[in-house]
DNA sequence: CGTTCCTTTGAACATAGTCAATAAACGTGG
DNA sequence: CCACGTTTATTGACTATGTTCAAAGGAACG
C-alpha cells in the first residue's frame, strides 16, 4: 500500500489495524460500515443517557465529547473523542452509563461491527480501545488535578496529536484542532478567558502556531519534559 | 440470614453479591480467598506499573489508591479503592496499566476467582465492578474540572459514603474515613492546608462530625444538592 | 450584509497556594 | 504502660493563579 492509499484510509479502519491485526474480512466489514453512516450536526447530542447500545459505535469522522452539564449552567467535559474512536463500548452488561455524548463539530457515525468468536481481531481491538479510553480518563484526572494552566494544554496538545497520528490524521508537528477556546476550556476545568490567555502565551513564545483550526507544536519537547509526557500507545 | 451475619460477611462478598446474582459455589470460592490473604503495610505498593496481573486482585480490607507521581513531587491521586473493591480488572489483553497502586492504610489482598464461564455470576460482578470504576473515573473528572473545593469535598463525601455502604462498611450517616488530610488534598487536586480550612468549614456550620477516623455527614441532603449529586449505583 | 459565534482585552476580584511555625495525635520501642 | 520521635492537624500572613464582568473586534455563515 502506497502513501496515497494510506491517507485515503479511514481513520476509524487506520486506528483499529493499528491495535490489532485484523482479517480482511474484518477489515471489509469495517470499510462495509460507511454504507450505514449517520451524521450529526455540531452541537447535537450522539448518546444520550441510557440508551443501553448492542453495537459499539464508531466515530468516522469530526470530533466529539463526553459531557457532565451541571444544574447551574457549568459544563465539564469529561473526554474528548475523535475520529476513529468508539463510543460507549457496549462492554457494560447493564446500561449503567449516565453521560451523553454531545458533537463538537459535524460528525459522521456508524455501528461498529461485532466482536465476537468471528471476529477476534475487532474484539481483540475493541478491547484494547477500552483499555486505551481508560487509561486516557485516568491522564485527564492527572491534568485537572495537578498540572497548571499552561501544563494542562501543554498536555492535552500532546496526547490530541498522538490520538490523531494514530488515526492517520496528524502530520509531523501539524494537526487539527477544530475546536472553540470554550470547547478546550471545559476539557481542562478553566475558563475560555484563561485558555485564549494561555494560548496567547504560548504562541509568543513561539511554542506553538495556529493557522485556521491547525495548531503546530514547535516545542513538543519542551512540552514533553513539562508535564512528564508518556506516550499511552506504543508500538 | 440475621443482622450479625450481615455485618460480619467480609466487605468483599457482600459488594459482589450485591452486584450479581452469584451461585454458593462461586460465595464459597469468595470465602475460600481468604486463606490466600496478603497484608500490606500503609504506603507499600499494592501494584506496580508493568503486571499483568492475570487474575483480578480484590481489597479484603483497608483503603489503597491508584497514583500518579510527577517528577518534582506532585501526586494525583487517581482513584480511590475501599475494601470490596478491584484492584485492577485483568480484562486488558495486554497490560497497558502505567499506574501504581498504593496502600493508603494497612491492607489485605487476595486474588479473586476467575469469572469464567464456570462462573457466570462473578464474570457479571466483575464487568459492573468495571463498569462502576469507570463512573467513578467519569465523576472524579468532573469533580476536578468543575467543582470548588467546598463542592469537591462534599461530593466525595457523598460517593465515599454509598460506595461503602455497598460493602457494608457504612452506617446511616457515618463511616469510617482513615486518610489523613493530604491524601484528601491529593485526591481533590488540593493542598492539605486548604482541605484543613475546608473540613473545619464544615465542622463550624454543623455539615459533618468527625471523631477519629469516623466521620459523621449530617447534611447530606445539603450537600447532594450542591453538588447535583447522582448514586453511580442503583438497586 | 446582517447576525451570530468566537476571540481578544482590561480591570477588579476570589479562590486556593505557599511558607513557616506550633500543637496535637499516633506509633514504637523499651 | 510510658517516653520519645514522627506524622498529622492547625493557624496566620502573604502570594499567585485563575475568574468575573464587560466590552470591542473579527470571522464565519446563511
Amino acid at each position: 500500500m502506497n502513501i496515497a492509499q494510506q491517507r485515503l484510509q479511514p481513520s476509524h479502519i487506520k486506528r483499529l489495524t493499528a491495535l490489532a491485526r485484523l482479517s480482511s474480512g474484518e477489515i471489509e466489514a469495517l470499510a462495509a460500515v460507511e454504507a450505514a453512516a449517520v451524521s450529526v450536526r455540531a452541537r447535537r447530542e450522539i448518546v444520550e443517557e441510557g440508551v443501553p447500545a448492542r453495537q459499539p459505535l464508531l466515530l468516522l469522522s469530526g470530533w466529539a465529547a463526553r459531557v457532565r452539564h451541571f444544574p447551574d449552567g457549568r459544563r465539564q467535559i469529561l473526554h474528548l473523542l475523535v475520529a476513529g474512536d468508539l463510543i460507549g463500548l457496549a462492554s457494560h452488561p447493564d446500561p449503567v452509563e449516565p453521560t451523553t455524548v454531545v458533537a463538537l463539530t459535524n460528525v459522521t457515525v456508524a455501528p461498529g461491527p461485532r466482536g465476537d468468536e468471528a471476529n477476534p481481531g475487532l474484539a481483540e481491538a475493541y478491547r484494547l480501545s477500552a483499555a486505551i479510553e481508560r487509561i486516557h480518563l485516568l491522564r485527564q484526572v492527572a491534568r485537572l488535578g495537578r498540572l497548571g494552566a499552561y501544563e494542562r494544554l501543554a498536555d492535552l496538545l500532546l496526547h490530541l496529536r498522538d490520538r490523531l497520528r494514530l488515526a492517520g490524521l496528524a502530520g509531523e508537528t501539524s494537526f487539527p484542532l477544530p475546536l472553540t477556546q470554550e470547547v478546550l476550556a471545559d476539557t481542562l476545568g478553566l475558563t475560555s478567558v484563561h485558555v485564549n490567555r494561555t494560548l496567547q502565551a504560548m504562541r509568543r513564545e513561539g511554542a506553538i502556531e495556529m493557522h485556521g483550526s491547525m495548531v503546530r507544536l514547535i516545542e513538543a519537547d519542551r512540552f514533553e519534559a513539562l508535564v512528564d509526557y508518556q506516550p499511552v500507545w506504543r508500538r
